[in-house]
DNA sequence: AACCGAATGGCAATCGGTTGCCATTAATTG
DNA sequence: CAATTAATGGCAACCGATTGCCATTCGGTT
């Protein structure tokens, strides 16, 4: 089923079927139906790779995770997903290994492929980013670079909340569980954490970078009980869970020894035991904005971009994980 | 940087440009490497879709799921995305939200733009099934059809396992939670229940079908009670957690009043409350074995197979939300 | 010296659409 | 009714590789 199959059995030109399948309003209303109707009748599918040839455009997205074992990307994957089919595009899904080399590497790679991309957690430099903004539509998902637009959760302000939360509990020793140096959201949660601990005229401690998985999580908590701090704002919850997991091992009560607060609100958080004070984060909405703002950017190609940033709320979702603070 | 470019700088012909990259033994060792060292120089990506045009060959897979929620997906991304990119295939991940038609719609339209096709727990009809092998290399992932390869985790023997230990325990009335009933490894659970069951000289309840989520396990797990089962064997992790989650909000003591065992241990399996006793279930090879059989049969097109289907056992892990049968 | 076959590399067709340009036709207007 | 303009659809040149086929070259044989 070519185009030109349909071409012989209505009569008209390849050209024609053609315009009359992707700009139909260039061709006359009849000769186009009865194109139309012959190309459903052939169950024709266009060939992406040569429509993509000549056109340029491939329809698909490529959607970049540092780690597609994390539970936060899968919430960022379907809503990702969800808002390209519904645009009837595909998505490519290439997880870089947390390396900023293989990201590097694969994102050249696939250029050429691709319409655009969704960086999730990039661990690129800026210049680099940038450099590659300037040659393939991008929209970066929780880092913000110039000229580079993106979709930011606004897990600072959750940190926030989260300290409120604790110091209105009696805490005053309050430490942050560090993740990955390399990660621009961390870096700005320790940030609003530091800002938020001041205002009531404390000092946060810290302690990391630890690795974003579950088994971190163990001496993670190890190093957070040595602070002597009475709770700990970890900077996502895989670490918070493990270190859940680990502080039960040792005994130690949660939240009645210490209190822990998670950040993301990922499957799992509700029901792990105690179930976790998160910072909810709008994850699935971030995924669905970021492609909107991609495609969106994919139309308007030239044109200077109405909004370069989208800063999604988060919310502080109690649970049983944070208390008041024990008396000494 | 097309192929042309390096031709020109290399003074040889685009053929031979093309040659010395894809079928090296086909040109001269110091041409060849004349043309490499060119091709590095500039950085050259050959073009994804020009070649795939010419050769056919795309050099991408796709992957169907049912529900890119369900965190049992997870493991089988991960791992087909890591030997995918072993081979440097791509990864084009697509989402059949739980239809057969959008499945069958989807498969359809991607047909060419793929090298071949991994259908996880595929909603699609036993003909529909042989038909897209016949014209498509075709994995499936927990499904068996004649004449299509397949890997299959072996959950019925788990459940086997799962029956053992309960009986073990002292259960006698033990019923079987069940999933979709479109789905074909429930079916397949169900039968390995009654005959598990019957081995012991017992018959098994059963209960639903309900839908994969953990907001089903509630319903599911009033269900449950009804039959007056000391314990339950669930179709899957994510409606176990469900139903944990409803017997604690009940008041009902797991596993004290109830034992309850779910299937393939997911992220999360280990850490709710109580850990769920589960069949463990190698989702990440899984994953990994089916892309190799695809690449594999990809490779040898027209050869006959010579292992059409992998069987790959699951084990049972006990964990606290099993325990012995209460008395009466 | 004449011959042969393997190794090498060029030519050109091909994959299946897209799109700029132009010719034709039909509609509009003074 | 002639003239101008708009709508329509065909022609053919791409897009960037791959690959069958053929010409040339060269080392080795007899």
């Amino acid at each position: 089923m070519t185009i030109a199959d349909i071409a012989a059995l209505t009569g008209v030109a390849a050209s024609t079927v053609s315009r009359a399948l992707s700009r139909p309003d260039r061709v006359n209303r009849v000769t186009r139906e009865r194109i139309q109707a012959a190309a459903r009748e052939l169950n024709y599918v266009p060939n992406t790779q040569a429509r993509a040839l000549s056109s340029g455009r491939t329809e698909t997205v490529a959607l970049l995770v540092s780690d597609a074992t994390n539970p936060f990307f899968f919430g960022l994957i379907r809503g990702a997903q969800q808002q390209l089919r519904a645009a009837g595009h595909a998505l490519l899904l290439i997880d870089t290994e947390d390396s900023a080399e293989l990201e590097n590497h694969l994102l050249h790679k696939v250029r050429r492929s691709i319409d655009g991309v969704i960086l999730a957690a990039s661990r690129l430099p800026e210049q680099t980013l940038s450099d590659i903004a300037a040659e393939l539509p991008v929209v970066t998902v929780n880092r913000n670079v110039p000229r580079v637009r993106s979709v930011v959760i606004d897990s600072p302000d959750g940190v926030r909340q989260a300290v409120e939360h604790l110091v209105s509990l009696g805490h005053r020793a309050i430490a942050y569980v560090a993740g990955p140096s390399s990660s621009w959201a961390d870096q700005a949660r320790w940030r609003a954490m530091r800002t938020a601990m001041a205002r009531h005229g404390l000092t946060a401690a810290r302690v990391g970078p630890f690795g974003v998985s579950r088994s971190s999580g163990s001496v993670a908590a190890d190093a957070l009980l040595n602070t002597g701090a009475t709770a700990g704002v970890t900077f996502n919850d895989l670490l918070a869970i493990g270190i859940l997991r680990r502080l039960a091992e040792r005994g130690v009560d949660v939240p009645g020894e210490i209190s822990v607060v998670g950040c993301d609100d990922i499957f799992g958080a509700d029901f792990c035991s105690p179930p976790l004070t998160t910072l909810t984060a709008p994850i699935e909405q971030a995924g669905r904005v970021a492609v909107s703002m991609l495609l969106d950017h994919l139309e308007h190609l030239g044109e200077t971009a109405s909004r370069q940033t989208v800063l999604l709320p988060t919310h502080l979702t109690i649970r049983q994980s944070s208390g008041p603070a024990p008396r000494r």
